[in-house]
DNA sequence: GTGATTGCAAATTTTTTGCAAGATA
DNA sequence: TATCTTGCAAAAAATTTGCAATCAC
């Protein structure tokens, strides 16, 4: 889409169709591994490299268009929904999938408000919730 | 100390001197990465492996003694204090600190118990309060 | 004694870098 | 055109593996 375009360039950088083929494959899956979003957007665009992906992701990060993800293995995870929500996170599959509960992170934002944390600055509140999907997807092995 | 090697046969876990110096050095700790155990453990036993620093963390991932550490940059944390509390995260620094409040882990547990997710299994609850120290350890440079 | 654990070295996986060539605003 | 971005290949960083030697129970 033509507000793909609009967004990257908002955030100061070049629209390249790299970037563009990168940033529609993040919205695709929400949030994504580097190499998640390697392995997809490959379908659209085989000749990417993965220095160049990283490259894009630490361009979208910068630009505020992205943000990290928090993971309990090692792989950075991206995720471009930046509208305020908490995770689920399939602690034997290693994936996430968002939790959209806006009185959630009401709560925790309103109780957070009344205690001043001494030196710290906050700007961001994660919540994850931790545990297993029941069934549905378990056949999968994890590789 | 004596009760350290307890800790680890209670999680059915045979005492090594490799084992009671990572877990000691993890208890100073609090939470790390497995390589700032590796620096800080070699200085009381220096002949300990990488591979073997891995092996015993994930030995006691296993057991319950330690759990993984969520964190946005590629790498492992772990984390010893398995009673639940939240954490600060410093996203410049990449460091957690024990942010220990009862009350906001109550609060969201509680708000959680009336929410019934659908195909999930529940089982922790973490909470990371991202953003960066106001000064004080600003001037260590990142590497 | 026996099965669990260590340590080595090498392999894998994930991320980063330097730099020349190319594309965008 | 000037600058930012890409792509390659190679390096670095982080984690895992196979296997023989060793140790804890």
């Amino acid at each position: 889409m033509q507000n793909i375009k609009e967004k990257i360039q908002k955030g100061g950088l070049k629209a390249t169709p790299q970037r563009i083929a990168v940033y529609s494959t993040l919205l695709k899956l929400g949030h994504a591994s580097a190499d998640m979003v390697g392995e997809e957007v490959k379908e659209v665009f085989p000749s990417l490299t993965v220095a160049t992906i990283y490259n894009v992701l630490e361009s979208f990060v910068r630009a505020g268009l992205v943000v990290r993800r928090f993971s309990s293995n090692n792989k950075m995870y991206f995720d471009v929904n930046t509208y305020e929500h908490a995770h689920l996170y399939d602690k034997d599959m290693n994936t996430y999938l968002d939790y959209d509960d806006p009185g959630l992170i009401r709560l925790v934002t309103e109780y957070l408000k009344s205690k001043e944390i001494p030196d710290f600055n906050l700007t961001d509140i994660d919540i994850q919730l931790i545990g297993t999907f029941k069934e549905r997807q378990q056949h999968i092995l994890k590789k």
